[in-house]
DNA sequence: ACCTGAACACCGTTCAAGT
DNA sequence: ACCTGAACACCGTTCAAGT
């Protein structure tokens, strides 16, 4: 029954072929969304292929999704409103891209790339807090790439050299391979991390009606259990938005310099 | 026309009274979820009320909503879907809680305290590790709660011995409050963080047909550049494989007391 | 007070058919 | 090869009405 494989050559197409070959190299840095601010109905016709002009491409779709996440969020993005938005069936979408996951995954290629590199100092240690410093800048920018980049890791091209940078740092002290790999992780977590619950706070201090949970919840009840919280409750806001990612960042790095040292 | 305020009594509900009370006061702990696993058409109608007998409540809309999450994850969580357990109209669920996010984070009360609190060592460096530890692997365990938690922070009353216990090892090894409260603060990037991204890369490795971006996308071209990274590429799943959050994040909590000591 | 029924304005995706 | 049309199986939520 089930002998050998039968007739090897493409008889069954295994439904795993990507269609896009190099989506970062298919998709140039793309500046700063280049023109994809007009109602994108009739694209221009100036570009010469043999065969019937496809409709749309997906340079356009990624665009045209790319604006909507930065506009709008990922929760305004649907495969429907992005077919909308190019004047396509939303069944049309699926012959440029797999599913809706891909094309986010897409709209990440280049961004890193639309913002300057900053100088940086010599140092490997103050080296990789700007860097650390420069991601976390740049995404604050961005909110609409944070919330694309949960869904996973290093997609963009453009965003390896501050990884690279990171870990070369990290050689350049001592680190071990292994150790200077774990230590770039563990700085994308911090940077991360802040990130979305900086956000979180922005989204939720937008609609004000909503019950607060913290501090709202500590009673003097709680003062024997929790008695710092409690001491806090009234300044938390206020020591919250007091935090300096670039000093967390700076004792972060300097911990893990320090465990690389004597490991 | 927009002279002094009419009637301040009770004329206009202004729409924010929460429904709950205090969620948490009212879910108490729960244990381990503790009879929601029967089909919940029929509630066992031994609680005596006055008045006509609501047919659903919310500790077991919270509940049935609870176990749908840890079973299954947030993706599969709707209100209709929790309507048709419960068996009641989607509409029914409105009136016991404002909206689905309100009901999310009600399922958050009372999981900290569904696992038990651990032995913690004296020293003030080693508690806030051991804490620290504690708080990852218990959501290590919990996916759904991850996954809830980036909608906003410390809604679960039973997971606040956790922070006091962060922040009063700092207060002990000579932070200041605002210190200790960011050394938290960061610390909880580094566990939510590692959760985040562990959690992806287990969902990407299930659908294994799915585009690969790194290391796939580098090529012997970037060698130039990025000189660690190409090298680094076939080791990178091992290495990240070998990520320890208890060595990282013992890292890390070094790295802001001694910062605290300095500043 | 608590719940239902119908409706609105959406989703992602499959499938068969058109050119 | 590229796209359309209709359909499937869903969403969260509003509104008016029932008891």
């Amino acid at each position: 029954m089930e002998a050998e494989n039968p007739a090897p050559k493409a008889t069954k197409p295994t439904a795993a072929k990507p269609k896009t070959a190099n989506p970062t190299a298919a998709n140039p840095p793309a500046g700063n969304q280049p023109a994809a601010n007009q109602p994108a109905g009739n694209p221009p016709a100036e570009k010469k292929k043999r065969g019937r002009p496809s409709r749309i491409d997906l340079d356009t779709l990624v665009s045209v999704a790319r604006r909507i996440l930065q506009e709008e969020g990922v929760a305004a993005l649907s495969m429907r409103r992005v077919a909308k938005e190019v004047g396509a069936t939303p069944m049309a979408l699926y012959h440029h891209v797999r599913d809706k996951d891909e094309l986010l995954m897409l709209t990440l290629a280049g961004t890193a790339d639309s913002v300057p590199r900053p100088e940086l100092p010599d140092d490997p240690r103050d080296r990789m807090l700007a860097v650390a410093v420069h991601m976390h800048g740049t995404l604050a920018r961005m909110p609409w790439v944070v919330e694309v980049l949960s869904l996973g890791d290093l997609t963009d091209k453009g965003a390896l050299w501050m990884v690279e940078e990171i870990i070369d740092c990290c050689l350049a002290s001592g680190l071990t391979p292994a150790g200077a790999v774990a230590a770039y992780r563990t700085i994308w977590h911090c940077v991360y991390g802040e990130l979305v619950f900086r956000q979180a706070m922005a989204r939720r201090a937008e609609e004000p009606d909503r019950v607060r949970h913290f501090p709202d919840m500590l009673t003097d009840a709680d003062a024997d259990e929790l008695p710092h919280m409690t001491a806090l409750a009234g300044r938390w806001l206020e020591l919250t938005a007091a935090y300096d990612v670039s000093v967390q960042l700076g004792a972060v790095i300097d911990g893990l310099l320090r465990a690389g040292e004597r490991g």
